[in-house]
DNA sequence: GCCAACGTTGGC
DNA sequence: GCCAACGTTGGC
């Protein structure tokens, strides 16, 4: 990818340009220009370009498509070319910046305000000496990449940790084909996958092995390598943010300082299992398993399709639902707030939450939910905006789409049961201006708004009216108790991460959107569902 | 497993 | 040309 990238001299030192040839779709062989700039920030259009450079730089002779300037006056040139050579030690270029995208809380390693206060708050502290690679030490230069993330480690690192990633997800889905588990080949039949009857999706690289056949390959991450750096350091650094954050009251959770963070993945796995959620089952499956009372078979996992527009691309969209019938984008949620037209930095480039379709989400957690029974669910969209005659279906389901996301999230027994049941009526429109999220008492989880009768005369349902803005009402850490207290551990997480989907967010397609797979979510807010029509309970 | 980031593509 | 947003991937 790197290796796209080329110099741009038209538009100043550190200034590249990539070209990109769509490689398929309607639209094959059109190309698309993309820059980036001194500072790692990709730019996709002329007009971001202006954003980004400023109001002073005059563009117009500035050709996007070819990356040259039609007449290379000094003017530009003195505007352009200086103006990001000058943003790195300049704060004026900085402060434009962010005039136009006042969200923009990307912090830029070559600010030299960096050098000289130990902004934590701001900075990713975890980088090492600008310049030097956080797993060996080496400096080297950027090549402009484009992950933060991968941006701390040197060009081999990088490729080393990529391919033990690669290994370890490979590992996860089809097994290394040596270790003992790799050679068992009949399922116990006892673990909780067996008795759950959770599919065995290996080809699409869901984790639903038998317990016992799991590679042994794959690599724990509660523990380290204990050969990389960040494990092998014994001791806090004592100026990272993690060791420079002020302890919170009532924050329970501990912060492995940034140093000390295992680079490469975890050891010492334990048997048959990948991650904690696996390892709490196997734990609790200490004591002879059960015999189940005859658990439910999964309801074989229908085709979950909404229609496709491409081979690549599905419509998300069933059309009908009151968010897709919503117009407007809310402006407030995070995804609006990182939209440029609202002033974001677009990195999330993601639809408004409210305008998520209710049935995509529908399916997405539940693929047995209305399926076929519901417009838009196995009938064209109503309103498709993005149509491909002759389309023909994605050789697999996107991961988001795949069976065992239910039998994962949902609450056993009561909502799935529940959502199956209401699924597969129209829905409601909500009053203009208004959203409208029907509870079912007693359910374990919101339920989408259901057709007029089941709505009208199915007693009790309560609509619950979350009139924008819609904002998140103080919502508990969802970090805390997810993993902090699972098992006590040190968490490697950042800890900005218990901000993560802060305040402004709504709170029903926060839940079915971005993967729908926070149906966890519903245990932290149900509660206060059934607050609402007991006013005065506790809240939780 | 989940999420953030971002490459990519459809369509206005 | 530009924007919206889908889909993939790396990291935690």
């Amino acid at each position: 990818m790197a290796e796209d990238w080329l110099d741009c001299p038209a538009l100043g030192p550190g200034w590249k340009r990539r070209e990109v040839y769509r490689k398929s779709g309607v639209t094959c062989g059109r190309s698309d220009t993309y820059y980036q700039s001194p500072t790692g920030d990709r730019i996709r259009s002329k007009v971001e370009l202006t954003r980004y450079l400023g109001p002073a730089c005059d563009l117009s002779l500035f050709d996007f498509k070819q990356g040259i300037l039609c007449y290379p006056t000094p003017k530009v040139q003195a505007v352009a070319v200086p103006s990001k050579k000058r943003k790195k030690s300049s704060r004026s270029a900085k402060t434009r910046k962010r005039q136009v995208a006042p969200q923009r809380t990307e912090v830029r390693k070559e600010d030299p305000r960096d050098e000289t206060k130990a902004d934590t708050d701001t900075a990713p502290a975890s980088f090492p000496a600008p310049g030097c690679c956080e797993n060996c030490g080496i400096s080297f230069s950027g090549d402009g990449t484009g992950r933060q993330r991968l941006k701390t480690l040197c060009k081999d690192c990088r490729a080393q940790r990529i391919a033990f990633n690669r290994e370890q997800r490979m590992f996860k889905r089809v097994g290394c084909g040596e270790c003992a588990a790799c050679r068992v080949t009949e399922d116990c039949g006892a673990c909780s996958t067996c008795l759950l009857q959770l599919p065995h999706d290996v080809a699409s690289g869901l984790f639903c092995k038998c317990e016992r056949r799991r590679c042994l390959r794959i690599v724990q991450r509660s523990r380290g390598c204990g050969v990389c750096r960040g494990c092998q350091t014994q001791e806090d650094c004592g100026h990272c943010r993690v060791c420079l954050r002020p302890p919170r009251p009532g924050l329970r959770r501990q912060w492995r300082c940034v140093q000390r963070r295992c680079l490469r993945g975890k050891r010492g796995r334990h048997r048959g299992g990948c991650d904690s959620k696996m390892a709490a089952r196997r734990h609790s499956r200490a004591q002879p398993v059960p015999i189940l009372p005859t658990p439910q078979p999964p309801e074989p996992p229908e085709p979950t399709e909404l229609q496709p527009y491409t081979n690549r691309r599905q419509n998300r969209k069933c059309g009908a639902c009151a968010a897709c019938l919503r117009r407007m984008d809310c402006g407030r949620c995070d995804f609006c707030c990182d939209k440029p037209k609202f002033g974001g930095s677009n990195q999330k480039r993601q639809k408004c939450r409210w305008r998520q379709c209710l049935q995509f989400a529908m399916k997405r957690l539940l693929p047995s939910v209305g399926s076929g029974s519901e417009e838009g669910a196995g009938s064209p969209p109503l309103h498709p905006r993005r149509k491909r005659p002759g389309s023909a279906r994605r050789p697999h389901l996107a991961p988001t789409l795949k069976p065992p996301l239910a039998t994962r999230t949902a609450r056993p027994g009561r909502a799935q049961p529940l959502m199956k049941q209401e699924a597969g009526a129209s829905f409601v429109l909500p009053p203009p201006g208004t959203d409208l999220v029907f509870l079912r008492e007693g359910a374990s989880s919101p339920v989408q708004v259901p057709g007029p009768a089941t709505a009208s005369t199915e007693a009790p349902l309560q609509a619950v009216d979350l009139c924008l803005p819609p904002v998140k009402q103080e919502p508990p850490d969802p970090e805390e108790g997810k993993e902090e207290n699972k098992d006590g551990c040190v968490s490697e997480s950042a800890p900005e991460e218990e901000e993560a989907g802060g305040p402004g967010t709504p709170v029903i397609t926060e839940i079915f959107s971005l993967g729908g797979t926070r149906f966890r979510d519903t245990a932290v807010w149900l509660p206060r569902s059934k607050d609402l029509k007991k006013p005065g309970a506790r809240k939780q």
